[in-house]
DNA sequence: GAACTTTTTGCAATCGTTTGCATTTTGGTG
DNA sequence: CACCAAAATGCAAACGATTGCAAAAAGTTC
């Protein structure tokens, strides 16, 4: 009906009043008479009306927009349907909106390798926050460097020039590692890439764990490959070809790798957990459900999200964030229930 | 070290030419000469600069964004880290980046019910994606009715006054169960909910093969419950508590639903495929790694984003969008291979 | 009711691009 | 070299909200 666009002036027309005064009232600023601001925000909902914020943005200077980027390893565009991922983006969504911010997604395949720039000098977000450190933490620092909100969920354990958030990988890796040589594990593999930065600290606790039970820290235990499922069940399919079942435990990067791991074992009717103990890590929610239930590391994501947006939002006011580390839970299930 | 942000006024100063002329050079406008083009263009890479883009968008009218919306059903916010949604967010997200449109994401749970109002109205954007047609399409027809550019994830032979691309769903559902019978299952569970648009239609192709097969169409083969793991579960555990195991075969709403199923199953030493035989929908990555491995019906997730992000930009330059059938296809796996 | 404080409202500049139109520059031709 | 068409650039007015400051209105006090 009202199709040519409503403007705060043509608002200010209806009710007889200036611009500034609508302006104000529909911010609820108290320097307008109380009465008056109900009287106009009754009127701007009569009539429809929502502000510009392209001209709102321009005036403040804020867009009340988050970037939230995927920073994905350029390999593999598998990885950017793994649920935990997703799950993470899912619950910053959920902590964003609550905190009146809106979300704009984007992955790390864009044109541009200059974030600062593209999203916060461009005026299209007011922070950033990247998901995953990656293997190479080069654009991340790039945009730490030129100050702009940011915060990254990764491995907060890692020495950065900027704001991390995430679980204690370390200690996942050993609590997860430990576990396998609890219910009598010996020869335990770790799976997963060892490049990565939040693998390379599940990998370090994995290690530890050996070393203080004294088990063999052998080179041929560390299995790397890409983290995914896909590329977890190739390695241990190849590994079984050519070595046969010389391990009786694994530790996985992630539930994903576990999954294909597991996929792979149960193909060659491998026993698990009788044969093979294994763990995982991230807790998705196709853990509990899989046959057997998946022992892993359970990553807190909605604390995590509330966390990174409360850190961002400290950076947004001025303040400077901190890295934060979030609790982790070793989940047991059956995977490791020898019997 | 350039913290007082370069505008392109002040870019034009550097170069000794009017802003206008900046302007055009950088949007590549021929009027401008080849040459002074390179060279701005030249400029402003070198002087790290970028649009506001707060001002272009306010001066012309158009964001350059598309409001993605994952229309979630209040109750359960478990939904909200379903694999297969999260899967077409992020073909979504590449599709439009594909496109030069950025990702601005949403969900239902936000404060205003009126889309066309929020998003578009108040140019935050161009165009709305919704994710899932629901429980309930009041608010998806509320928008279109308002005539803003949207396109429609779901059922597209539901009768409706906007653009739906999805899959036959009444088609898989028929495949899905045609291919149970053909396997030997006589008693066949629908398990899902039948209130949900894309759900109603698998049922309804459930129905037809169960007929056209003679088979009884029996009020308790049909399982009503929330798509969630949790929920098939539950169901599932419960029925087979009361009635014991009264079916050899499930067709269900999605992946998810069957893993849940399939875990109840399991823990009662139930045989999969051998007692009974299981269909999912969806084919996310999970079915083909479960085991035994998901027979399912595949949904085309990157094929439907592209077209559906096609569907809106014809929208967006003022011609009519059509709804659109992705193919789909029956994925046989071990879950129904009876020995 | 004058003088003054406090509350409430309005004026007008501003944010940084884009673009219709006017103007200048260039180049070709007789 | 005057003339004209074509090409290249610049001027200035938008786009629609916000906000410092000034002005008007309302309230107080003597």
């Amino acid at each position: 009906m009202n199709d040519n666009k409503l403007t705060l002036a043509g608002l200010a027309k209806l009710a007889g009043v200036s611009t500034s005064t609508v302006s104000r009232a529909l911010n609820n600023n108290p320097l307008i008479k109380k009465q008056t601001r109900e009287r106009l925000q009754a009127l701007a909902k009569e009539y429809n009306f929502s502000l510009n914020r392209a001209a709102s943005r321009l005036r403040t200077q804020k867009t009340n927009v988050i970037a939230v980027i995927l920073n994905l390893t350029d390999s593999t565009d598998q990885s950017i349907s793994d649920p935990f991922l997703l799950k993470v983006v899912g619950d910053l969504n959920q902590a964003l909106n609550y905190q009146g911010y809106e979300l704009l997604l984007s992955n790390s395949f864009m044109a541009t390798e200059d974030w600062a720039n593209y999203f916060i000098k461009s005026s299209r977000a007011d922070g950033i926050i990247v998901i995953g450190q990656g293997k190479t933490t080069v654009k991340i620092e790039k945009a730490a460097k030129s100050g702009i909100p940011l915060v990254v969920w990764g491995d907060p354990k890692v020495d950065a020039n900027y704001a991390i958030v995430g679980s204690d990988n370390a200690l996942g890796g050993y609590l997860a590692t430990k576990h396998l040589i609890d219910v009598g594990c010996q020869k335990i593999l770790f799976l997963g890439d060892p490049e990565h930065a939040e693998m390379r600290e599940r990998y370090k606790g994995y290690q530890q764990a050996l070393v203080e039970k004294s088990l063999t820290n052998d080179d041929e235990l560390v299995l790397s490959c890409d983290i995914t499922s896909k590329a977890a069940y190739a390695k241990i399919a190849d590994m079984i070809l050519k070595q046969g079942l010389y391990f009786d435990g694994i530790v996985a990067a992630s539930d994903m790798v576990a999954f294909g791991a597991l996929k792979a074992l149960k193909e060659r009717y491998i026993g698990i957990p009788n044969d093979v103990c294994i763990v995982g890590f991230d807790d998705i929610a196709m853990a509990e459900l899989f046959h057997p239930a998946l022992t892993t590391i359970r990553q807190n994501t909605k604390v995590a999200a509330k966390i990174m947006v409360e850190q961002l939002i400290k950076q947004l006011n001025g303040q400077i964030a901190d890295s934060a580390v979030i609790d982790i839970e070793l989940i047991k299930r059956k995977s490791t229930h020898v019997t």
